[in-house]
DNA sequence: CTCTTTATAGTCGTACTGACTATTAAGAGA
DNA sequence: TCTCTTAATAGTCAGTACGACTATAAAGAG
């Protein structure tokens, strides 16, 4: 910011939108709402709202997350800011500028709408197109910054329960990119990253389903994969 | 963004600020204005300004950047949106919610002061500190940003001219990461990635300086780097 | 003419990765 | 109970990428 005095402004409403993603049943899932009013009204859209004047856009997103998912605690979530959305036609009322969040959610439990919330709903991504407003492209860039940050982060465990097997941290990475993966060298790979995962010391296999149970772990103190693990081929590149 | 009319909401100041990247003699400069007024009266801060009724924030941004820098032709500058800061308090005296943009240039043409630009300063990367409001901080984000896009897209040929030698390239990659790389291996490495850079076909050397004249290259059409060029080791993980 | 500097070419061993095969330990169904 | 299926885990092997080198070529400086 810089001068204050040459320039006039105009003010804006500043909101948040919420990607908020999880994965049930081996699919990608987004929290969405129906919306009631023109409008878009019948479309569904990202969850969100106005920034409050004594809070920063983060303190806005946890609220409004805490507020539509219903859950109790969202201090431990992993909410990461996506960029800011400030077309001046973005909302056809008026001007409003949009600060968008990804938010990674581990198991997914049915939203029973908050304080004030509408009726949210997960729904599986890709499905319930067109959303209102640019939240098609909202969502679309919240897949892939997700996408890209677990080549080299360690995120994939948000996706996850605080103990988990290798199988269900493969299932994310083949989840979000839309591809398989060879388990053993997915195996050999994360093990060979020094904090990505430790095991969980005298417990229990899991032994729900079929199949040799596997072993438990949970997420370790690293937060950056190096060398990173790279999402197959997407050679793409012209001649 | 959600039901306008359960919340009340306050208007805000929208403003963008740029952390504006060049190379000079082998340093990494930052373009900074000279605040005249309080707050900060004297100190250092990234250009910017507020984002105005009838467009989006990037295209304030590189309104902006025009001014600011007094170049005429920004349409192909890499501009990349960082992040938007939003703490209440960032500003003594309003309430401000500002985009930040990170902008690379070739060369550094020191800025003549445009249309109403207070007058802006190349500044060497680290110098100038405390910078004005959280500008340190956005600063910062900036050089973290730019640093690791280096690793895995082909941003670095935004900051050089429009031919090139590898030997520049390879200057932007020590300079910004503040390491040194093995030439050869450098040299490899870009080479064998489709797209990053090709020849100029007849192109004669660049003969300026001491030793061997080095061929010319420009930038290719790729944009991402597969496999990524890892900056070294950065180890850094607990026991 | 020689020294210094920089670009470019090539070598070599290690580590990592992708594509496999093999083995183990559970539940399901006959 | 026996066998089949499923999933976890162990291990192999070749191709490749990468870091650390050495060597050569082509310019300017003294």
């Amino acid at each position: 910011m810089a001068d204050y005095d040459k320039y006039a402004y105009e003010p804006f409403a500043v909101t948040v939108d919420l990607a908020v993603l999880t994965l049930r049943a081996g699919a990608l899932h987004v929290l969405l709402v129906e919306r009631g009013q023109e409008p878009y009204a019948g479309h569904w859209a990202l969850p969100g709202g106005f920034v409050q004047p004594d809070e920063s856009a983060e303190t806005a997103a946890r609220r409004e997350l805490a507020e539509e998912t219903g859950l109790l605690d969202v201090s431990g979530l992993h909410l990461e800011q996506l960029r800011t959305y400030s077309e001046p036609d973005r909302d056809p009322r008026m001007r409003v500028v949009s600060v968008a969040f990804a938010a990674l959610l581990p198991d997914a439990p049915e939203p029973h709408g908050g304080s004030d919330a509408a009726d949210a709903r997960w729904v599986p991504y890709g499905t319930a197109r067109p959303l209102a407003f640019d939240h098609d492209r909202i969502l679309a860039d919240a897949h892939e910054r997700v996408g890209a940050k677990l080549e080299y982060s360690c995120l994939a465990t948000a996706f996850c329960p605080p103990e988990f097997t290798l199988g269900e941290l493969q299932q994310v990475y083949e989840t979000v990119w839309g591809t398989t993966l060879d388990r053993p060298n997915f195996r050999r790979k994360v093990l060979a990253t020094p904090g990505f995962v430790e095991q969980v010391p005298g417990a229990a296999k899991l032994t729900g389903g079929r199949g040799k149970p596997a072993a438990l772990y949970r997420a370790g103190p690293a937060t950056a994969l190096h060398p990173p693990l790279l999402r197959p081929s997407r050679e793409g590149r012209p001649a």
